[in-house]
DNA sequence: GATGAATGAGATTTCATTCAT
DNA sequence: AATGAATGAAATCTCATTCAT
């Protein structure tokens, strides 16, 4: 098959899967439903993704994609602008990122706490031989970086230009960020898919003072 | 039985529990092994707890349980420091708190994250009727609220005794914190049970920033 | 579980196997099907019997050790008799014993044919390692070579009371016997289900015949 | 395609069927290898043979007609030898074209033990309609009776020279000696690829035997 | 006519959970 | 209350066979 007519039927099933995922969640997600709504059969879809985690995998890498996509496409809008301005942003299009996709921000939450970075010496027993030998697993590592790495060149973009002047280490600052979104994303989705409050509170006050604490941070010499 | 007796066996099997969920992972533990590790049998096992989410929310239930302690304690022990010293001292406590208790800190993360706030309309397929009629969903439904509240009440003080001047809505600068800890919680996770670096960050300075930033959101007025 | 009752549950299930392998043959035949006739669920069944195949050894063994069960039988009615009565009677009795169970019969067959005894250095690429390891395997291995010695036994014994002077080596000769039978059973199964004709031949002359001939190779110092 | 080309195709994978179906027997055999071995694709396989079935019946249908052509240059060479030394060397050949040909001598035991001769009521699970439309299907009906009939022709040469004075009906003759092979072919199979021995029996003398029996069979007015 | 992809049917496995004793 | 056996649901796999190009 052409790689281009293999890709978009992958494409297909990994929409699918999307949606049969962010019906049920994982665990309740059959694969007949998924081969069913990508309008294939069962065997068809296991030769496409060896296994209902490798599939999860494949939605993950998707979602990673996208918010590189985001990422990189408002670093070229800020291009112009001072580093912090695009770090700031970068924040802000990662929290947006979370609002609109909630599938796709449990997937790389999930992901992200799952991969317990190579670190040597762990059991990593959930990490089976068959999800390790998928091909998205692969394609997962070389990229999982790519959004801290972005995010650390504005920071040394803006050291430069002036625009930041603390003296933080820039992948602390950047796992700070990192840390804010991950938090707001965790209120995100236990506020339900209903954008709104939890304990009363708005979201989007939270991440005014998100953004605002995090261009502080970037703003001052020594916290 | 009486309920000593039974209250240690519980304690028993949720010991075990604990091993193996820690081991393996939630997904991949087996009632089976849960069982054995705890010298009883399966069937024995599904008469104290009636499914493996009932058991995983005993563990939750210990875990939220402790943390509560670790506050109230470092409460007690800050009663006489003003109100900031208090509240700061909280977000050090929940953050060592995690380093000690891998196992415990991703369990409450998943806990909140999952516990929708019976926000309406959701599939929450986990959630069964089963789950919900659990002691242990109960008991957690009437506790989980309290680490905010606590935190909640000592920000509370902190704006009489006027070491908190921020005008922020004490529950959003309280889940700011949640946050936080949650970020560093990832962090923490993501670079292996040997707590100490990722992307060759020290966890100890990432927590010395988290909270001096928590500090400076308390110690301004307008952000 | 006693171990009577786990035999019974046992023999129930394999009574079911053969009443569906003897309707629809071993390839058409459906573990589901299996299951059903049995009153039990696939993977109740899977736990008595490791695969089909399996489950086929084990009416094989039955099927053997029905036969050796008659072939007893059939010596103990003859120790009054010479040798060669007996010899005769036992070739008798598996050939009424082929007409009876067809079933049976071709299970035989085929384990006679397959089982390219042990002989070294063979392929026997159609004995994966699951049949190898089932119980039924090492079972009919132990006792597969019982119906030649007893036909070997009773020959001696007919060669001692002088009933047999052929000087024929006993063993050559069960086999001419056996051989004799394995041709009656094919013509038999060739006939079908309606014990009858075959190219306008009667099996039951053809019974005679070999009977008469089995006599007479026996009664012939050298052939 | 021209007619030949299409035949010297069929014949290379009829050759490569068999070479599958010798390793790993019938039901083992993937098609994709058969395929393989033929150096084409499952697919065009299957443009030639419409069932695993058919090309078996094809295998089947060359070692019929090899064995049928081994008959008449058998019976040629006998014209001017008596009917019973014509008898007996058919006897010989076909055991001698077992010993040379594994695969064909069981594939021939195997249709004539599954050919229940159109005996009514079976279900036949194996005989599709698919299968009974292929070519060699038809091909085998209509010399599948054939060495029975040239052996019929020979005893009742024999008759008539007077070599043979048998009074058994010739038909049943002829099944008593295509008997005597099927037990010499099951033994000599059970014996393996080498040969030689079973249960310390010369695979020999068997044959000796065998056709000494034949005979004196044939020789014997009333047995 | 040839090919890569897809289908359908059934075998086999894994586990959480339940039953019968 | 404890146990061994059984169930049910779904994952996964294997192949013969068929489709679409």
């Amino acid at each position: 098959m052409k790689l281009v007519k293999k890709k978009e039927k992958e494409d297909n099933i990994i929409h699918a899967a999307e949606s049969v995922f962010g019906k049920v969640g994982f665990k309740n997600a059959k694969m007949e439903d998924i081969a069913q709504e990508a309008g294939i059969t069962k065997v068809t879809l296991y030769s496409y993704f060896q296994s209902k985690e490798n599939l999860y995998l494949a939605v993950t890498y998707k979602a990673l994609l996208l918010l590189i996509e985001e990422y990189t496409r408002c670093i070229e809008q800020n291009v112009k602008n001072s580093g912090i301005e695009a770090v700031v942003a970068l924040l802000d299009t990662f929290m947006a990122f979370s609002e609109r996709n909630h599938l796709y921000s449990e997937t790389l939450m999930e992901y992200f706490s799952l991969m317990r970075a190579n670190s040597a010496g762990q059991d990593q027993a959930w990490l089976t031989e068959a999800v390790k030998q998928s091909m998205y697993y692969d394609k997962l590592q070389e990229i999982q970086n790519l959004p801290f790495k972005l995010t650390v060149k504005e920071i040394e973009r803006g050291k430069i230009d002036g625009s930041i002047i603390s003296e933080l280490d820039p992948m602390l600052a950047t796992l700070m960020g990192w840390s804010m979104v991950l938090g707001y994303m965790k209120i995100l989705s236990a506020s339900g898919k209903n954008v709104s409050h939890l304990f009363h509170v708005s979201l989007s006050d939270m991440k005014q003072v998100n953004l605002r604490l995090a261009r502080h941070l970037f703003q001052t010499k020594q916290l």
